[in-house]
RNA sequence: GCUCGAGUGGCGGAAUUGGUAGACGCGCUGGAUUCAAAAUCCAGUUCUUUCGGGAGUGUGGGUUCGAUUCCCACCUCGAGUACCA
């Protein structure tokens, strides 16, 4: 029979795992956090990163950035905000597809049962998500819109007069009517003349050609990163030191024809949209480092013997007179052209040698100085000296105009190149020693044996320089960018499909009212034996220009019916924009309506990694922008302040093997022993960094007898803070954690344990103090029998607490200090027990201040309290200052800055009289030991310093 | 190499515009309660000390009545980038 007053008693305690599936399923039954479109209160847009669903499912370092954002979104909520605060999947990536060619399982499939248990994850931790507008990239009805988008971006070009894109349309009848003489657009470096007249007699498939020059995402033979281990190519952002970020595996260069996005002619405008938001400064010093600004002048020379210029780009224009020699990078398009018969042999094997070394191997010795020379030689803008061309792989190909005015005076690689090949180093610096190393110090440059420039800076001789080049049509001012236009094809499954098919060669786009276009089923997801991507493995992947639809392949007849494009987009298509459909996510006609996206305008607080800061919010950054200039949307930045959460590090142990043997050594007993460390699961080490021996000995045959030399009778492990990861055994459940003790507990410890931006090591072992910290909440409002919340008067202690902890929490929340305002409650939860308050005066406005940190708990005794409303929305409550006036200070007083002792005094007491009143303290007096002070620095309401 | 950022107890970390360094929590020590344990509660916990004090926020200098905070130089660690002309 059970005991009744012991089930009553167990009521009153605080059975976190009750309460949480409580409250969880009340928020889901009652749409609890759905956001309106309309609502008279201001709008507030707090989003999370979206995250890809991978197998391994969350670890506690994953939520951190979502409890934070999610704080914020509750407590702007009490604010009286109309909050809308998204979550969803980028479920399209590498993982499910290289699961599905390891199982054949499909990817669709993998990536539904990951969304699950994320979902069940994010679920447990209590975020007050609006489920209703879920979006993940990989469903049809997103990447409906992603095409769409793709579609507007081939049909724009970009106007650099106007300074932003236009349809391709405006281009095309300026073609018509004047050529493209006077256009001033973001287009192929290779792009020709024409004039109205050429155009109109150009073929329909040359005019596409050209067209394609100019189009914001443009079919074109790039020298790509081809990483052979993965079967594609990689964007720059995606490679880590000359190796992929995914896998490492070797990237070699190849030349491949391949979607690209003319980021590039953003490039400016992605620079200046900086100066705008607020987001951390070393973030926007990594896109302002990728975009690469630097101002300079394009200068040509001409080669001696051949009609033919060598193009250079420099930032010192004003050492042009320092001219010795040339470089050219090795692939440059002029070196077969102009290499001499004797020099033929050299610059070959050079050549050849170069394009067989692997990127990797390039980086790796930057220190070897390469090069050969062509035997030809350019002849200098104003001297008219013979300067003599070489090769050298110190050039890029990709940089500027892939060769380099030589000037070894200024420039360390070229005075090194010079060196190593005996080449001049003429000076044209005043004052300056240049035969040991270059002088590159702008600032302090005095020109000299430079002609007209002589006796100038840096700033007025670059400007005469350039004013001159223009005068002889050999140079002009120049502004280059080191980002390149991004290649937007994957040789992958498991991505978006083009809208696009082959018409003769020529990519066409499919009508957007066709849209979408689905991923074809495929028997295997490698590519074909005919190394064509994966979609060359589908037998339904043709276009039917009459009936609109995909059709079987043996139908093609490059009349009616044309193949469909065999390349998906890459992972950041979708996250390039989901955050606007979020204001809109189930709208079927619109990628959002015109309404959601002027109500919602922009996001006002993204939360998320810094390790974006090159891929997704860069080229976020960009699509914005070019719906902007679309009008399409209103805003031209879409996130007004990002934070960066830092990474929760794994705290991994350890335990030492004796080299050859199978006897493990406590750590502090290794002494200067050969031992091999091995990661152990954390699961099996406690608190007090002791091994579970029988959990250890379980875990792999090989333990299964090992010895141990032990101190006081316990193994001992060594600790480590790691990246938290499987193969570390480091990995952190938030499940474990939420059933031992409860999301609540959870949200608060991941604050608690330090700055959101700040990196920091998980420990498990110090949760009990927030969890105690909850429990004692819990008891001012319940005794053992029942709720003990009184209407008795708060007495001035209590409220002083109370508006002490609302002043403190909300300065917290909104400098994102989230870990100090756990302190605070803490504190406020001290002081109240200690002053046994169970006023409702004080209770009910601390159960909606601690909402936001502790949902579940609070709706409880909310509810317990007499509520038949969610918490949610409850008004924040207002801070008064009257309560925490006081009368005296405890003034600290110092000798030299060193403080001795404190005394309690009126605060209504004078400089004088305060000087007065510790000058005449006995401790005063034997603190000076008989000394007279010389000074005597009173701040009132401060501190008392005494000097002497 | 260049560009950022950070160094505070055994640990995670606090400290408004320069004004009581180490809040809060973990861990540890002692105590209460208990048959015992868990749980809970109380006290202590930077180092050093001859118990008067003395030293102390990576190191060395500087500004100031007073510096974790501002300035200069250096050391260490982390992140980004990598021949960018």
């Amino acid at each position: 029979m059970p005991c009744i007053r012991n089930t009553y008693t167990e009521v009153m305690k605080y059975n976190f795992n009750e309460i949480e599936a409580k409250w969880q399923k009340y928020w889901a039954d009652n749409r609890t956090f759905k956001a309106a479109n309309h609502s008279d209160k201001p709008k507030f847009y707090a989003l999370d990163m979206f995250p890809y669903p991978s197998g391994a499912g969350l670890h506690v370092g994953h939520p951190l950035g979502y409890i934070a954002s999610d704080i914020y979104a509750r407590y702007k909520r009490h604010k009286g905000f109309n909050v809308l605060h998204p979550m969803g999947y980028d479920s399209f990536g590498l993982p499910a597809e290289q699961y599905a060619i390891q199982t054949g399982q499909h990817p669709a499939l993998t990536t539904e049962a990951n969304i699950s248990r994320y979902r069940e994850q994010l679920d447990k931790i209590g975020f007050s998500f609006d489920w209703t507008r879920e979006v993940r990239t990989s469903d049809p009805s997103f990447y409906k819109w992603t095409q769409w988008i793709f579609i507007q971006l081939f049909n724009a070009w970009y106007d650099l007069d106007a300074d932003k894109s236009r349809p391709v349309q405006e281009l095309i009848n300026i073609f018509e009517s004047e050529g493209n003489v006077n256009v001033n657009a973001a287009c192929d470096d290779d792009t020709q003349e024409f004039s109205a007249d050429q155009w109109n007699k150009f073929s329909n498939k040359e005019q596409q050609k050209i067209l394609l020059k100019y189009r914001l995402t443009y079919l074109a033979d790039t020298e790509v990163n081809w990483c052979p281990a993965l079967g594609t190519v990689l964007a720059n952002d995606e490679i880590v030191n000359g190796v992929s970020e995914r896998g490492g595996h070797p990237v070699v260069r190849k030349k491949m024809t391949q979607w690209s996005m003319r980021i590039s002619a953003f490039a400016e405008r992605l620079l200046e949209g900086l100066e705008r938001v607020d987001w951390p400064e070393a973030l926007k010093d990594i896109q302002r480092n990728w975009i690469g600004k630097s101002v300079g002048a394009q200068v040509s020379f001409k080669v001696k013997g051949h009609d033919a210029q060598i193009d250079v780009f420099t930032t010192r224009p004003d050492t042009i007179f320092g001219v010795s020699f040339m470089t050219l990078a090795p692939e440059h398009e002029l070196v077969a052209r102009i290499t001499t018969e004797e020099q033929k042999k050299a610059v070959e094997d050079y050549v050849e040698a170069t394009s067989r070394r692997s990127e990797r191997e390039r980086m790796a010795d930057v220190k070897n100085i390469s090069g050969v020379f062509t035997g030809a030689y350019a002849e200098h803008p104003f001297t008219g000296k013979d300067v003599p061309v070489w090769i050298g792989d110190y050039v890029l190909a990709g940089y500027g105009t892939g060769a380099v005015m030589a000037v070894p005076c200024g420039d360390q690689r070229d005075h090194d190149f010079a060196n190593h090949f005996g080449l001049p180093i003429p000076n044209i610096f005043e004052g300056v020693d240049v035969s040991v190393e270059a002088f590159a110090d702008k600032e302090n440059t005095v020109i000299a044996n430079s002609d007209f420039i002589n006796g100038m800076g840096y700033k007025k001789a670059t400007q005469c320089v350039i004013e001159e080049l223009e005068k002889i049509g050999q140079g002009y001012g120049k502004i280059n960018y080191r980002l390149r236009d991004a290649v937007f094809s994957r040789q992958r499954y498991w991505g978006e499909p083009f809208p696009v098919y082959y018409v003769d060669g020529m990519p066409q786009m499919i009508a957007t009212e066709h849209l979408p276009i689905e991923l074809p089923e495929v028997e295997k997801y490698l590519p074909t034996e005919t190394g064509e991507p994966p979609l060359g493995n589908a037998s339904q992947w043709a276009w039917d220009t009459e009936t609109n639809t995909v059709v079987e392949n043996d139908k093609i007849d490059h009349k009616k019916i044309f193949p469909l494009e065999l390349n998906t987009m890459p992972g950041w298509a979708g996250s390039s924009w989901y955050f606007n459909r979020y204001m809109d996510a189930g709208n079927t006609k619109e990628f959002a309506s015109k309404e959601a996206l002027n109500y919602w305008q922009d996001v006002d607080l993204y939360i998320g990694g810094s390790e974006h800061a090159t891929g997704h919010l860069l080229y976020s950054r960009f699509w914005q922008k070019f719906l902007y200039d679309l009008g399409l949307i209103s805003v031209d930045e879409y996130a007004r302040k990002l934070i960066n959460q830092g990474m929760i590090l794994g705290t991994s142990a350890f335990v030492y093997r004796l080299e050859n043997s199978n006897t493990f050594v406590s750590a502090n007993l290794k002494g200067d022993r050969e031992v091999q460390p091995i990661h152990v699961d954390v699961n099996m080490v406690n608190a007090s960094d002791e091994l579970n021996l029988e959990a250890f000995k379980a875990w792999r045959p090989e333990f299964a007898d090992a010895k141990f030399e032990l101190e006081e009778g316990k193994y001992i492990v060594g600790r480590e803070v790691e990246k938290m990861s499987k193969s570390k055994y480091n990995v952190v459940s938030p499940d474990d954690i939420c059933s031992d003790y409860g999301a609540d507990t959870l949200r608060m410890y991941e604050m608690f344990l330090g700055p959101l931006e700040q990196a920091k090591p998980w420990n498990t072992a110090g949760i009990t103090g927030v969890h105690n910290f909850l429990k004692k909440l819990w008891k001012l409002y319940f005794d053992k029998e029942a709720l003990c919340v009184t209407d008795n008067e708060p007495t001035a202690d209590n409220l002083k607490t109370l508006h002490k902890t609302i002043k403190k929490v909300e300065e917290d929340i909104e400098n994102f200090s989230f870990n100090t305002s756990v302190s605070t409650f803490m504190i406020c939860v001290n002081e109240l027990s200690a002053q046994k308050c169970h006023s409702r005066a004080i209770l009910e406005p601390l159960v909606v201040l601690i909402a936001p940190y502790a949902p579940h708990i609070a709706e409880e005794l909310w509810s317990q309290l007499g509520h038949q409303e969610s918490v949610a929305y409850a008004a924040f409550p207002v801070f008064e200052e009257k309560h925490l006036v006081e009368s005296t200070k405890e003034y600290p007083v110092s000798f030299n800055g060193k403080m001795r002792f404190t005394k309690e005094l009126s605060l209504d007491l004078s400089k004088d009289q305060i000087e007065e009143a510790v000058l005449s303290d006995e401790r005063t007096i034997k603190q000076l030991d008989g000394r007279t002070p010389k000074k005597v620095i009173v701040v009132p309401g401060k501190i008392v310093n005494i000097v002497g």
